[in-house]
DNA sequence: CTTGCTTACTTAATCGTTTAAGCATATATT
DNA sequence: AATATATGCTTAAACGATTAAGTAAGCAAG
C-alpha cells in the first residue's frame, strides 16, 4: 500500500510543525490562536494531499477507539444479520463502527472472540452470548468492559442486556393455539441451558397448565450441531401413535424451517392435520403454502436499545446496569388456523 | 473501562525495560540473547497481570492492522451474510479480524464506508460495490490499496475479482426452462447497470436466440427501492394478456422471493401454469409448496478464494490481478417440472 | 523603558509497542 | 596479558496523532 500522507507531509509542506496542523484539522484553531492566513494554507495542503487521518494513532493518544464490538451466533443467519445490520446503522449514526465475529454457539470461540476484540481496544460490546459464557461475561464485568448483552439475559448475572418478554410471547402463542382449538401442543426447542429458550418452554408450560392441560407437554430438544437428525426424530415421536400432536410450536426460525421441511416430506396437512407457530420472522414463512403465524421480535428497537445503551455505559463507567424488556408481537396467519 | 495492563507494568515489576520484556512475550529471546531464568520470569508476571497486547499500538508500529475490510450491500440479507461469515472464518485461520459496512446499494454510503475501514488501517478490502461505484475502486487502485472485487467485477477495471460465470449459469437455467417445454419464459431483473446483472441478462437472451425465440424475450426491470411495486406490476404485465408467460426467471432471489409472494396471492399455480426458477439460494425455496429451482452459487469457495487472494496482494503489492471465475450449478426441483 | 498582554507559533511529552544499536561484564582465544 | 567473543541487558528512536507548556515578537499601558 502506498505511504499513507501524515500530519508531518502537511507540517513539511506548510513550513510548519505538525502541532499546529494538528490543531487547525481538529478545529481547534480558536483555543490554539492560529493565524487565519495559515489556517487557510493548511487546509488547502490537507485537501490537495487527501490526508485522511490514522485512526489507530489517534486512538492510541485517546483511549478511544470509535469502535464497538459484535459477538453474534452467526452472521450468516438472518435473524442475526438483521441484528448486526441495525447495530451497524444506530452505530453510524454515533460515528462508531462495528467490528464482529460469530461464536458458533461455542464457548471457546466465544471466548477467544471476546478477547480479539478487546485487543484491538473496541470501546464496548455487544454480545450474544453462546451457552455456558457465563463465566466470561462476569469476567468482562470485572474488568469494566462497557458491555450489553443481547436477546439472551443471564439471570444471575447483573449486566445490562436488552431482551424481551420471551416467556411472555411464548405463552401468547400458545394460548392462541388453544384458543384455535388444538389440544394436543408439542413444542420443539435448542437443547440448552439458555435463558431465552427455557423461558420459552416456561410460557409454553404455563399456558398448558392455566387451561389444565398440564398433563399434555411434549416437549422435545434438539442439539445445535445435529438440528436435522434431532428435529426429524422429535416430530416423528410427536406424531405418531393414536394421539398425535395437533399443533407445534417450535422456539427459533431455524428449528421451524427444518422442521417444515419434513413436515412437508411426510406429508402432514398444515394447518388441518397439524397447527404450526413459530418463535422469530423467516422470509420462509411466507411461501410457505400456508403462511406461518410468528413471534416477531422487535429486532431494529432491539438493535437501536442496544447500541445506545452501551453508549451510555462507555460515556459513564458508573452507569447503573439496566435491563430493558421489549415486547414481541404475534403475527397470526393461515399456519394455525382453527380445526 | 479499567486501564489495560501494558508492558511497562511488566517491566516495572520485573525490574527490567520493557524492550526486554517484548522480546520476551514476542518470542524473539533467541535473538535477543535474553536469560532463561529471566524469560521465564516475565512471563510468569504477564501471566499473572493477564496481559493482553494493545493491537493498536503494534499496528501503529508495524504498519500492519490484521485487519480486513468488507463492503457488503446489506448484511442482514443472507447472501451477503453468507459470504461474510465465510469470509470471517477463512480471515481468522490466518489470524486477520474482519470490519464490515452495509454500502445499501449507495455509492454515497460506500465511498464513505472505504473511507472509514482505510482510517481504521486495513490492510486490504473486499468490496462488493455497489451500481455507480466504479471511480470509487479505480481510485483505490491509484492509491495501491490492495482490494479484491467480489460478485460483481467491473468489465472496465482491471482488479481482482471472484464471481461466478453469470451468463452461463443464466444460460443453462433458461435453457432448462425450454427443454421443459417452456416457450414464453420472462426474467425480472434489477434495473441496474451492474455487470453481473447484465451478465445474467445476456445468458438469458442467449439462450432465447439460440432456441430460435428471440421475439419471445420478456425481460422487467425492478429498481432496487421499489422492490414490491415493480415486481408486481412487472409480474402483472408478463402474466396478463392471451400469451401470458409459462415461465419465469428471477435474476435474484430476492426478487424472487418478492415475486412468488406475489404469485400465491394471484393463485397462480407453479409449476403447471408458471415454472419457476431463481438465481441464488434461499430457505424460502425449499418449504415452497414446490420446492424451487434455483442456481447454486459456490459461496464457500468464493469467500475463502476472496481472502486467500487478497492476503497475497497484501504480501506482496506487485502480484498481477487475477480475475476468478467459478462455476455455478443449477438444482433442479419440482418448480420447472416439465408442464 | 519596563512590564504585561496578545498573537502565532514551536517544543516536547505521551499513548503502547518494536527493534536497531549500545554498553557492561564475563568468558574464551591467541 | 591483550584481544576477541558471547551474554544479558538498556537506551532511544520510531509509528502518527494530541495537547499542555513554552517562546518570541509586537504592541499598549504605566
Amino acid at each position: 500500500m502506498k505511504k499513507k500522507v501524515s500530519l508531518k507531509d502537511i507540517a513539511q509542506e506548510a513550513g510548519v510543525s505538525t502541532a499546529l496542523v494538528s490543531y487547525v484539522l481538529t478545529n481547534k484553531e480558536e483555543k490554539a490562536r492560529v493565524g487565519q492566513e495559515m489556517a487557510r494554507k493548511i487546509r488547502k495542503i490537507a485537501q490537495k494531499l487527501n490526508y485522511q487521518p490514522n485512526h489507530l494513532a489517534r486512538s492510541l493518544k485517546s483511549g478511544r477507539s470509535d469502535t464497538i464490538g459484535l459477538i453474534v451466533a452467526d452472521i450468516s443467519n438472518p435473524f442475526f444479520g438483521h441484528i448486526a445490520r441495525t447495530i451497524e446503522d444506530e452505530a453510524k449514526q454515533h460515528n462508531y463502527t462495528v467490528i464482529f465475529g460469530s461464536s458458533d454457539e461455542n464457548v471457546d470461540k466465544s471466548g477467544d472472540l471476546i478477547n480479539a476484540l478487546l485487543n484491538r481496544q473496541v470501546d464496548g460490546l455487544i454480545v450474544i452470548p453462546a451457552e455456558g459464557s457465563e463465566q466470561q461475561i462476569r469476567n468482562l464485568k470485572e474488568r469494566h468492559v462497557p458491555f450489553v448483552i443481547m436477546d439472551r439475559p443471564f439471570p444471575g448475572v447483573d449486566a445490562s442486556s436488552i431482551s424481551i418478554n420471551n416467556a411472555g410471547a411464548a405463552y401468547e402463542a400458545v394460548k392462541h393455539l388453544l384458543l384455535a382449538g388444538r389440544r394436543r401442543i408439542g413444542m420443539i426447542a435448542y437443547k440448552t441451558g439458555l435463558h431465552h429458550i427455557s423461558e420459552r418452554r416456561r410460557g409454553y408450560t404455563q399456558a398448558l397448565s392455566d387451561y389444565g392441560l398440564e398433563k399434555e407437554k411434549r416437549i422435545k430438544l434438539a442439539r445445535y450441531s445435529h438440528l436435522r437428525d434431532d428435529i426429524r426424530k422429535a416430530i416423528g415421536q410427536l406424531m405418531r401413535g393414536k394421539q398425535p400432536a395437533d399443533a407445534l410450536f417450535f422456539a427459533t426460525n431455524s428449528l421451524a424451517i427444518e422442521g417444515l421441511r419434513y413436515i412437508s416430506e411426510l406429508g402432514i396437512r398444515v394447518p388441518e392435520q397439524l397447527a404450526v407457530v413459530s418463535f422469530d420472522e423467516s422470509e420462509a414463512f411466507d411461501l410457505y403454502h400456508t403462511p406461518v403465524t410468528f413471534i416477531r421480535q422487535p429486532i431494529p428497537e432491539m438493535g437501536k436499545a442496544a447500541v445506545r445503551l452501551l453508549l451510555e455505559h462507555i460515556r459513564d463507567g458508573d452507569r447503573p446496569t439496566a435491563a430493558i424488556c421489549l415486547d414481541a408481537e404475534l403475527v397470526i396467519r393461515q399456519s394455525s388456523a382453527k380445526k
